[in-house]
DNA sequence: CCGCTGCATCCGACGTTGTCGGACGATTAA
DNA sequence: TTAATCGTCCGACAACGTCGGATGCAGCGG
């Protein structure tokens, strides 16, 4: 079964461990990466110098952060990317016409990454940021993608990513997915109840091509404004019309 | 002099090297990186094969591609920044009533960095994207930055990366750029006259605190768009107006 | 003022492992 | 089909990453 051979260079790999794990305390200090890692000072030392002399990272007095130079790379990533180029405008679009955040996503190695987000005039701040990873069972814009995929795939995401719970009202349980997903199907989109942030609710729609799903687009909320018929019927139908346009532009490309 | 010794973990820094390689090239076949380098075929292949399995790279049938995973650490690395979280709503409000792109940039190892984009109403798209890394004699912003670092930094960064012309009217004569510096210092703000994009104008003005320049804010629009009164007063005052907004925000941090 | 502690950096020896030429199979083009 | 190009794998050698320990530095308390 899992072959999970592990890639040529290893050095490589563990200097790529050692920025995540930086990037995943918010910056740290020597001693700290030197405490998640099973490896001595001098090599994780080692690492940390080449990773600021290459100026991947940054020393900040003692401690070492990620340096925004990640930006330059992951940046034209997207900017290169057809679905980025054919959804950013209705994004922004979505997000002035709601007034609220508006969300695109995509999925990638079974979990969900934030590609773009923008606030709208009234919105609140949110944990987000472009480029964030998330669980998919976590959020509205996840579960539609969930949704989609096949059974197959299904089972192999939730098999490696489980479900792990983030807020009181995460679902952990698979046959109550299951059924949120046959009721999304039906729907056509997705809720968030304060599934990954306590307070925010989202309403999502995925995007597909050729009956696969490439994304998913999301406007979020604190729940004070997201309840009533606003939340059942204006911003889902806006979410949807938006998804819809953005599957239209994708076939002329 | 120049030291320059090489970091500890070579073999890091080559997987790094390809990285940038095949971000220069907005993607590239394994002989297409093997050309770049005086590597053998074998050696590039791990590498590659390294940061693909790590999820770095993504393979695109023969080609090679930057993930959108680096977004993930660029994007975290910029959220937390402070500079960022003050500036950001303010350069949406001036690509707002402007209708513009409005830009923000940091200087980072002598060279500029596209912190923040936003798009205005009426703006066409430009090459610029999020991380983008420019010379900074090229851009409006960067000029400003230039005339706000002291002589010796100055020195050091035009020393370093020169005055490589990315269009005809590019600055590319170091007394032209001092007196253009001078100009700058004097009217407090930077015109960028077509420098680095054939038909697009911008001003910029420096952010500064304690006599520090920590980065700067413009607006770019077709040349079109960008002249007479609105060029010379309108665009001017209130791109001067976000970056003295975002200076006194940054004292109450 | 002086030892003490924790830290970053440096050093040198060992042995892991990255490197590299070459070979094999797969893929593409003619 | 042939030929060329490409991707992948393999194995031997030597380079270099690893790691324990030593050095030097900064901050703290006695």
């Amino acid at each position: 079964m899992h072959a999970e051979q592990d890639p040529p260079i290893k050095s490589t790999a563990t200097s790529l461990d050692i920025v995540e794990t930086v990037h995943g305390l918010g910056g740290a200090t020597l001693p700290e990466v030197v405490e998640q890692f099973e490896k001595p000072r001098s090599t994780v030392h080692d690492h940390l110098k080449t990773l600021t002399d290459t100026g991947y990272l940054v020393k900040d007095g003692r401690t070492f952060r990620v340096s925004v130079r990640f930006l330059n790379l992951g940046g034209r990533a997207r900017a290169e990317s057809q679905f980025f180029q054919v959804a950013e405008g209705e994004i922004r679009q979505l997000a002035s016409d709601t007034g609220e955040h508006a969300n695109l996503m995509i999925e990638e190695n079974g979990r969900g990454i934030f590609l773009y987000k923008v606030k709208g005039s009234r919105s609140v701040n949110l944990d987000t940021y472009e480029g964030m990873e998330v669980d998919l069972h976590t959020t509205a814009m996840g579960k539609t993608i969930l949704s989609e995929v096949s059974e197959r795939r299904r089972d192999e995401i939730l098999d490696e990513h489980g479900l792990e719970p983030v807020t009181a009202k995460t679902i952990t349980d698979r046959d109550e997915l299951e059924t949120e997903l046959d009721d999304i199907r039906e729907r056509g989109y997705a809720i968030d109840n304060e599934e990954r942030v306590e307070g925010v609710r989202c309403v999502a729609a995925p995007i597909t091509t050729d009956n696969t799903v490439v994304g998913a687009v999301s406007v979020s909320a604190p729940k004070s404004r997201m309840n009533g018929e606003r939340f059942e019927e204006t911003i889902p139908s806006e979410v949807l019309s938006t998804a819809n346009i953005i599957e239209v532009n994708l076939q002329h490309v």
